[in-house]
DNA sequence: TTATATCTTTTGTCTTATATAAGACTGTAG
DNA sequence: CTACAGTCTTATATAAGACAAAAGATATAA
């Protein structure tokens, strides 16, 4: 039960509303509900927190808005199911409507050592233990975009290729599930870059081939950074459009 | 007044709130209060609907959160100023978080006729009357960027040099308070391309230099296609990141 | 068996009451 | 007269409760 705030004016308690917010956020996290299951109703949590449906469903607007959940009137409200952490945001292949889903495949995951600038941005020391991913997006077939991520091993020790490929790309899935890590989006830069040798080399272009370059730092829900990644991608005959929420 | 929905059940009455986004939407089309000029108070507004101040703040929240408007909390609601249709949405400038102003210069505006392609866009007839409007971004002196836009003249007769001019840029503003048309913004497409010849010579690069190109349809409220815009950007000293709302 | 009505559960909408924030105003101590 | 602290006023922000609408599930009649 949530403590109605006021009572207690100086420490300065949230509204109720954004402490449901965590609440379910928490539970949503520790996977007390399944992707695609649907919660308990608005009704039933507002008993569980003490709290109205009115106040949930304000908390869980927010919920829904973030992309964490969606809803069905008359139905329920539901879990989205985690969205590749590629997929969704990253990539997102616009041309042909129908769903071209695209496939990873993985390249390797090997130890590194951060440089001066990945430190600075990541927060840590420099030389600090970092593991470093690669991936192959195909589409149809045709490769059309690599990838390539950078996390603090301190943060997600034991990583180990066999982990990575067992989820199909799902990065966010894995996070939080093995590592306790719930990753927000954010932003993401993009650039036209040319395409050096080992990109040219793996994507099959010629070399200086214009690619676009997404670069993204993902922080956790604390705003702490926790995974940077890189991506080039072919875009001669796809574009690409950020991902559209729910 | 706002009629109370239920009513009469057959006409598919819109919930109230929706119709207080529309009035208030029309309001601010009209030039009701300008840009940062606060509108009436929740309440009063209220009245004048014949709503709950309830209904009133949800039909807000939802153009605060399209960035029509802006809140201060004990102070008051703003309509936000029409940022540059460049400016928001296309190009947000992000090294150095410090406002670098992009400055738009008009190359110049142009009577076209469409090809068969922009037409099935812009759902015209084949050879239908364009205006090609061509403009430079720059950034601390620097060419940054080259944008064309593609209207029809059906819908913005009379447009010309001057009055494009006279508007720092600000395209948005142009159409719906000389032309009754509110522009919604449409989804980006990103490609990265290399420099023709007509481009490279405009942003003083090289030719086939990587440039990122973004690609966007603006449609009106009612969904229908208005504005075809492209703009190619040099990203080697700045990166891009798709406009944040407020 | 199939279509239709109704029941139940769930989200969606709307109002009312109250809390919180920010300026403006005002009286007072210095 | 000025600086400062209270308080008043007017905003937005939050919370709860009543009711509407949607979607399945179930029962019922042809």
């Amino acid at each position: 039960m949530i403590k109605r705030q006021g009572l207690m004016k100086k420490l300065a308690a949230q509204p109720l509303y954004k402490q449901v917010i965590r609440e379910v956020m928490t539970a949503v996290e520790a996977g007390e509900w399944h992707d695609d299951e649907n919660l308990p109703s608005e009704v039933e949590l507002g008993v569980r927190f003490g709290v109205s449906q009115g106040t949930v469903r304000k908390a869980l607007d927010s919920l829904v808005n973030e992309g964490v959940l969606y809803r069905r009137q008359g139905v329920g409200t539901f879990v989205a199911g985690m969205n590749d952490f590629l997929a969704r945001g990253l990539f997102q292949p616009l041309t042909g409507e129908d769903g071209l889903t695209p496939k990873i495949e993985l390249l390797g995951c090997v130890r590194i050592h951060a440089g001066e600038q990945l430190a600075d941005i990541l927060g840590l020391r420099r030389g600090a233990a970092l593991w470093q991913v690669r991936r192959l997006l195909r589409v149809a077939g045709n490769v059309i975009g690599l990838e390539e991520m950078l996390l603090p091993e301190a943060g997600f020790p034991n990583l180990d290729i066999r982990r990575i490929r067992e989820l199909k790309g799902n990065l966010r899935e894995l996070c939080w599930r093995d590592f306790g890590i719930r990753l927000r989006d954010g932003e993401v830069r993009y650039r036209a870059v040319a395409a050096s040798q080992s990109e040219a080399r793996l994507l099959m272009v010629d070399l200086n081939e214009p690619l676009l370059q997404l670069v993204r730092l993902a922080r956790d829900f604390e705003g702490k950074p926790q995974v940077w990644s890189v991506a080039w991608l072919k875009t001669d005959t796809l574009a690409f459009e950020p991902a559209p929420f729910a």
